[in-house]
DNA sequence: AATGTAGTATTGTATTACTATTCTGCCTGT
DNA sequence: ACAGGCAGAATAGTAATACAATACTACATT
């Protein structure tokens, strides 16, 4: 029995603005993508059983190898648990790999709701504000002078693209420049917000707006230009929080 | 290349028999952790190519669906990324997925740094001081009461291992009682990490440390009770403070 | 020298076969 | 009739082989 050859299309939505190309969509990350899909869409909930090896092989037209790598990479993520005999079994929503760039990005997809957004926020509220205050003490010139030029390239940004491109790149900067490697870890987190936020409604069409985002901002990195975590934590919260009102507002708009 | 049929697969039965005692270790994930802990520990660096495939088949002596579905798991985990005739190379370490469980007990057996430990109480910081202030404001009574028992708990332990569930226990009551399903899930998984790397290092055998343990959270528990959130706050950093001197003098002292 | 092209090494995918695990149900012995 | 064990079946785990796709190397052609 002959797999048939698919032709390249993948058909896929760019998940966010920023999120890096892989210049070939392989197999096994189509078969990932579609599982995982399904997984944080609801159509197989957590607790549920995924069909068999096999009929996920017929479903996605690929071999038994290709499946099964897929299903490792889900499991390496723990979205999933195999067992011989038992099936592949569909883990609890608190196992899930939140900060994983690909279970995020499947979030995104499936549409996240207001309360995913919400619970998003605070976190980035508990970690970035503590994020931005270490970065006040520690961070270098060199990296301070990094934030101001992501500040103005929002300012000047031509589309929603490079404006999101310049406002993931403060927020990696402050992270970097905090010291510690897992505040990193959060960009993938930061970029779904944005993506989110600016999926519709984007400030680059509304000068006012975008003045508002770029001056909350510009205070971010004066502050820490200052030295004063206080000020900077205060800053940050205002950033996040208006962030989070723009995704959620432009969901209850529709 | 080619695997020797006899002398293999005996050497496999062999190995599968002792293995067989401890019945959820897969091969994969056998080798999973090998080529993970080398990544973590430093023998195979950022930007380092990983010997390929049949070496590393040699090297574990398994099949290449084992080495290749193991690989898998480590792509899955941002460590890895490869590409034919370029080979696997390893990811920088800002890509890595910090916050997945294997990558941080890999951390702790290749042992961790203070550097390592302080920023794991950073986290602590950001994380739980946000979500005792969330919990002092939604708590329910019944998640109080739990709280309560399990400092009870930990003044009464009789060894380490009762005293380090009641304070896994009081930690995640407090994450639940935030409201926010992902605080619960990334606050617990740092705790049961840190738990279970320095359960030697618990207080139960210095009755006096023991005392001043359970008093501090006893306040946290009590703030959140009053349903002041700064209170709580204030009482949660000084836990997690305590805990990272108690862990970090501990490596200093041996 | 620039460009094309064949060779080659490495990962990607397919296929088949077998092993291990454990659930289901029959079957045997009392 | 019932308990216990034994055989079969279903499903994931592992092995082995073959070929395809990719991209580096080196040589050949212009």
């Amino acid at each position: 029995m002959e797999m048939k050859r698919r032709s390249g299309s993948t058909g896929r939505a760019v998940a966010s603005a920023t999120r890096r190309q892989l210049p070939v969509r392989t197999l096994q990350s189509q078969v990932v993508d579609g599982i995982g899909i399904g997984i944080i869409g609801g159509e197989f909930p957590p607790g549920a059983t995924l069909p068999s090896d096999a009929a996920l092989q017929e479903r996605f037209e690929v071999s038994r190898t290709v499946l099964r790598e897929a299903l490792k990479a889900l499991s390496a993520k723990n979205l999933i648990t195999s067992r011989a005999r038992i099936g592949t079994v569909v883990l609890p929503r608190r196992e899930w790999s939140l900060f994983d760039p690909d279970v995020l990005s499947w979030h995104f997809e499936t549409g996240p709701d207001i309360a995913f957004l919400r619970s998003l926020a605070e976190i980035r509220i508990g970690l970035e504000l503590e994020s931005v205050a270490l970065a006040a003490e520690r961070r270098s010139d060199a990296q301070l002078a990094v934030m101001r030029a992501c500040v103005d390239g929002m300012a000047v940004a031509a589309n929603t693209a490079d404006f999101a491109r310049s406002d993931l790149e403060f927020h990696r900067t402050v992270a970097e420049a905090s010291g510690n490697p897992f505040m990193a870890s959060i960009t993938g987190l930061v970029d779904l917000v944005l993506a989110t936020a600016f999926t519709i409604s984007s400030p680059v069409d509304d000068s006012e707006a975008r003045d508002v985002t770029v001056n909350h901002h510009r205070r971010v990195a004066e502050s820490i230009g200052a030295r004063d975590a206080e000020a900077a934590r205060a800053a940050m919260r205002v950033v996040i929080m208006e962030g989070f009102d723009r995704a959620a507002g432009r969901m209850t708009a529709e």
